[in-house]
DNA sequence: CGAACACTTGACAGCCCTCAACGTGAGTGG
DNA sequence: CCACTCACGTTGAGGGCTGTCAAGTGTTCG
């Protein structure tokens, strides 16, 4: 359902957070090329929470950069148990692991207002063989997905994953501009504790500890890191691996 | 250090487990495309246990296929402590996680006598730019790294893990022409049990109760799973994810 | 032959899950 | 405007899985 948003995506004047307008702009790509970058885009959105993105083993053929909203990608094994693989912030690519079999392995759900840059992976392709800035971004975000479970393996408590949790949330949408240590969460703590292998119950219990220690201030999914230097140093055997 | 073996990497007969000439012979690629293929493999080993292939915080230059042994990724957190990421069988590729940072995140250890076939990254791109099953190779290859975390994320139970571990071992194994349902350990418990999040002890006694339980027969690091089928009960929620 | 190492086995404690009940907003319909 | 509903979140009690600590056994290697 594309439609196009009136503040961006305008001709030559590509979405600023794109990961792939960014790579081949600083490779200094000349305008013919963007346009053809362009081309193969389509926009879309916004779509309202709940909205399926793609669906787990639907075919694959097309990559997203998110543009705005907050997209969670899940699994749904046989027996009808949900696992939360990751939350995936505007700047942040969602759908390269559905390259390999050329099946979505997971959904991908909105779970606020979202925008979304759709890139059809055949063109793509066919484009990185002229393109080496973009055949190199294409190799290093899928790279770069590869060591990111990193909250879930290695056996940490809950306070490690937890504190590790908010603090890279602040991170990442601190490097979009957004405050830093003022974070509104978009998901339910169900989701999250099933993200980070922990029952909804133990995210509370360690939150209202975090906030009883003068960490954070909690009000429903509002969070305000009123430590984060600490958060950071109990999250440290994550945060630092 | 490379040392050439005998039996392989001669001229146009190229390694026939290899997942690079794989690719390119199914596409048709003609002999002087798989001869520059060719030229840029550096074929290494045998190295014996314990030989560092490459080292964490190291430039990233090449990636590799293992031609046999096995090999253990692991990182070092900054207290010391190592998290074991993975074992990698023959046929297997190691270090497309480099890509990202042009730094290897991890170690990457010989834990028995191993050969390797060394490919420069940055040559292979730029052949991957003519030849388009070795680009979609590569797309694939680090594609299907993203999603392998499997066994450690979720909240599994030490059998669920073990036997997960177990039946994907034998079943890794026996896709190389391994004798299925009888597989030596390269590793000790303690690097199995850091790779499943688990400690050795726990390792003993889940293994200890399968044996009294008739699911497999161990004797050191030699194992034979005696009821496959049972194990992959144990271990669905895992396997079917 | 001794030492180092890997592995096993046992006892105990702790973390976190499960089950259960309650509180609290947000959206809805009267 | 208000009562209702329902999902979400919180809080409490109890128990199970598995980590930690400790000691013992077997094997390999110098």
């Amino acid at each position: 359902v594309p439609q196009l948003p009136s503040d961006d995506g305008t001709e030559l004047q590509f979405c600023t957070i794109c990961p792939f307008s960014r790579s081949c702009l600083a490779e200094g790509v000349d305008k013919q090329d963007l346009r053809e970058l362009q081309v193969l885009v389509d926009h879309v959105g916004p779509l309202p929470a709940g909205s399926l993105i793609f669906e787990q083993g639907a075919p694959f053929d097309a990559i997203a950069a998110v543009r705005s909203g907050t997209v969670k990608t899940a699994r749904l094994d046989r027996e009808g148990r949900e696992h939360v693989l990751g939350f995936h912030l505007p700047g942040e690519v969602i759908g390269l692991s559905g390259i390999a079999d050329e099946r979505y392995p997971c959904n991908a759900v909105a779970i606020d207002s979202v925008q979304l840059c759709r890139f059809s992976f055949p063109k793509l392709s066919v484009l990185a063989r002229r393109l080496p800035g973009l055949q190199k971004r294409l190799f290093r975000l899928l790279s770069s997905d590869i060591g990111s479970a990193t909250l879930l393996s290695g056996e940490y408590t809950a306070d490690e994953r937890l504190a590790a949790f908010l603090v890279l949330l602040s991170r990442r949408l601190a490097s979009r501009g957004s405050p830093e240590n003022q974070l509104s969460l978009a998901m339910p703590r169900t989701d999250i504790a099933n993200y980070l292998g922990l029952a909804p119950e133990t995210i509370s219990r360690v939150l209202r500890r975090f906030q009883d220690e003068r960490m954070v201030r909690v009000y429903r999914r509002r969070l305000e890191l009123t430590n984060p230097r600490r958060l950071e140093t109990i999250g440290a055997a994550i945060l630092r691996a």
